[in-house]
DNA sequence: TGCTGAATTGATTGCGCAATCATTGATTGC
DNA sequence: GCAATCAATGATTGCGCAATCAATTCAGCA
C-alpha cells in the first residue's frame, strides 16, 4: 500500500494524497473527503522512511537516559514524551547508564534515525559525543542539571544550590554531627560536595561519606549506614543522595532499633511518591519533574517552529525542600 | 556527507562502502581500512532513513507499555531494550496508558516508521488495534500474561494461575476472612477474579473487593483499606492488586495502629525491590521481569534471522510465591 | 469580453541507500 | 594451457515520499 495506490483509488494525483493528510487545510473539501475514504478503505499507512527521507524531517525525538527502571527520571521521560506525542512527535529512549563506550555506539546509531532533536537527562560523558551532537547540527536540551558550558539548551536546577539549601537547612535546625552516603553518579556527588563546602563554610569541616555504586537501592542504602558505623562514626543527620537510599537508611536504621530522628535524622532528595508515606514520613527535596519534561518539550517545539532560530533556553525549575518527620 | 562523499574519499564505489559497513566479511581486508578510515576522517553517520527504505527493513522495534514511571513493567522493558541494543536494534516506547483513541493513533503512527517487530506489555484495547497490527504484518510479542487468542507470540505467565496459588496458600495458613484490593487493570482484575473463584472452590463466599482507579499508588492502597473499613469489613487478610498497593495499605494500617500481621495479614504481588525491605517485609509473588525481556528478545530476534517462519512461541515464564512477614 | 489573481491540482525530480545483476581478476583443476 | 570456479568490486535501479515548479480552474472586475 503506497500513496500512489491510495491515489488511484481516490481518483486524484498521488501529491493531493499527500497534502490531504499532512496540509489538509490547502485542499479542496471535496478532496479530502475522497482521499480519507481512499486511506480507510485501502488500510493505507503512510511509510515516515519514506516522508523522512524526502523532507529531510523525521519527527522523531531521542531521549538519553541512564536507566528507566525505578528511576528518579522517569517522571520527566513520561511527562516528556506525552508532550512531544500530542504535538505529533515519536521519541526513542536511549539507555546510556552503562558504559562510556556503549553510550557512543548508541548516539552514532540513534543519530542514523535522523532524530529532529535530542534530549540528554544524563550526562553524555565522552568528548566524542559532544562533538557528534554538534555536528548533527539539531536542537539539544539538556535536562536535570544546569552546568557550565552547555552544548545548546538547558532546563533543570542547580544541584550546587541544593547541596547549600540541605546544608543551611539542616545547620539551622541544630544539627551539627553530619554524614553523606550517596551513590556514585555526577549530579549526586555534586549535591554531596556541595553540602561539604556549605558545611565547612559553617564551621563544620569532618563530614564523613560513603560513596556506593550506582544505580541507587535500598541495599545501597543500608550498605552505606553500615560503612558509616562500621568506621566509627556516630552522625546525627545523614545526607542521602537520593530517598532510595534514605528508604535503605531507614530500613537499616529500623533493623538496628536505631530511632528516627530521635538519634538519627534522614535527608532525602527526589520526593518520591512513597517518601511522605514511609514511618517516619522522609524530609527530602522535591523537583518538579513533570515540569522539567513539559518545558524540555516546550523549548523543542519551539525551535522546530522556529526553523533554528528562536531563543536560547536556559530555564531553571527550582526545588523545594519538604520538612517531615525524619529530620 | 553521504555514503558517496565517503567513497570518493576512501577512493571506491558506494557499495563498497555500504559493504564494509554491514557485511564486512565480504570485503577485502585492504578496502575495509581504506573505508573505515574515510569514514572517520569525514564523519559519515549513515542515514537509517535511506537504508530503511531501500532494504525494507528499520531495524526498530515499537514496545508498548501502559506507563513507564513506577511501573511494574520497568524492568522487562528495560532487559528487553538492552537485549535487543546489543543485536543492533533499537527500539520505541509508546506509552498507551491513557485513551483508547490514544492508543489507537500511537500504534498508527509507530506503524508507520516501519518496525520489524513489536512487543505488546500493556493491554491494546481496540479491535481495529489488532486489525492493523495483524495487516503489518510483522512479528508481534505480548508480554506479562498468556490470555486467549493470541496475536502471535507470548511470553509470560498465567495470572489466573498467581489467584489460585495466592488463594490457596493462604488458605492453608489458616485466614479464612479475605479482602481484595485491586486497581482497575485487567490483568489486575483477572488475579483478583482467580482469588475469588478459587476461594469460592474451598467454601468461602464472600470476599469483599475494593477497586481503585489506576495506575497503582500508595494513594490507592491507603483509600482501599479505608473503603473495606468503612464498609464494616473486617478481613484477617487482604490481597493486593500490587507491591504498590500493599505498600499503601501497611501505610494506612500503621497509620491506624492496625498490627500485622497480628490484627491484619496483607499479601502484594511484583515482589518490587522495596518489599524485602519494609517493615514488616512484605509477603508477595515474585515474577521475572528481568527474564521476560531477555525471552521476548530472544523470540524477536529468532522471527527476524529466520524471516518469518520459526517456530510459534508461547513460553510460560512462571512465578513464584515469596513468604516474608506480612502473612 | 478579456484580464488578474487566488485557489487548487498535477508532473517531475531527487532524498540516500541496498538489492540485483554484471564484471573483473585471481586461483584452481584437469 | 585453458576452462571453471571463486573472491572482490562495480553499475544500475527503485524503495515511497515531499519539494519544487508548472498548469489549470474559477471568481471578480473593469
Amino acid at each position: 500500500m503506497t500513496l500512489i495506490d491510495v491515489a488511484k483509488v481516490a481518483g486524484v494525483s498521488p501529491i493531493t494524497v499527500s497534502r490531504a493528510l499532512h496540509r489538509p487545510e490547502v485542499v479542496s473539501e471535496d478532496a479530502r473527503k475522497k482521499v480519507l475514504e481512499a486511506v480507510r478503505v485501502t488500510g493505507y499507512v503512510p511509510n515516515m522512511l519514506a516522508g523522512g527521507l524526502a523532507s529531510n524531517k523525521s519527527r522523531l525525538v531521542a531521549i538519553f537516559v541512564p536507566t528507566i527502571a525505578h528511576s528518579i527520571f522517569a517522571e520527566t521521560v513520561q511527562s516528556l514524551m506525552d508532550h512531544l506525542t500530542t504535538a505529533g512527535y515519536q521519541t526513542m529512549i536511549g539507555l546510556t547508564g552503562y558504559s562510556a563506550e556503549q553510550e557512543e555506539r548508541l548516539l552514532g546509531a540513534v543519530l542514523g534515525r535522523r532524530p529532529d532533536g535530542i534530549v540528554l537527562t544524563g550526562t553524555l560523558h565522552t568528548e566524542e559525543s559532544r562533538l557528534r551532537l554538534q555536528a548533527a547540527g539539531i536542537p539539544v536540551v539538556e535536562a536535570w542539571d544546569l552546568g557550565a558550558s552547555p552544548i545548546d539548551m538547558q532546563v533543570g536546577f542547580s544541584h550546587t544550590q541544593v547541596g547549600q539549601a540541605i546544608a543551611d537547612h539542616l545547620y539551622g535546625k541544630g544539627y551539627r554531627r553530619f554524614a553523606i552516603v550517596s551513590v556514585d553518579d555526577s549530579r549526586a556527588l555534586k549535591r554531596s560536595a556541595s553540602v561539604v563546602d556549605q558545611l565547612k563554610a559553617l564551621g563544620i569541616d569532618e563530614v564523613p561519606m560513603a560513596v556506593l555504586a550506582a544505580p541507587a537501592t535500598l541495599q545501597s542504602g543500608r550498605e552505606g549506614l553500615r560503612q558509616l558505623l562500621a568506621a566509627g562514626h556516630a552522625p546525627h543527620v545523614i545526607v542521602c543522595s537520593s530517598d532510595t537510599v534514605a528508604q535503605g537508611i531507614l530500613a537499616e536504621a529500623a533493623s538496628r532499633g536505631i530511632e528516627v530522628p530521635g538519634q538519627l535524622a534522614v535527608m532525602g532528595f527526589g520526593d518520591l511518591s512513597s517518601a511522605a508515606h514511609l514511618h517516619p514520613a522522609l524530609s527530602t527535596v522535591s523537583v518538579d519533574g513533570g515540569r522539567m519534561g513539559r518545558e524540555v518539550a516546550k523549548a523543542l517545539l519551539q525551535r522546530f517552529r522556529d526553523e533554528g532560530e528562536s531563543a536560547p533556553v536556559r530555564l531553571d525549575t527550582g526545588f523545594t525542600l519538604v520538612e517531615r518527620q525524619t529530620t
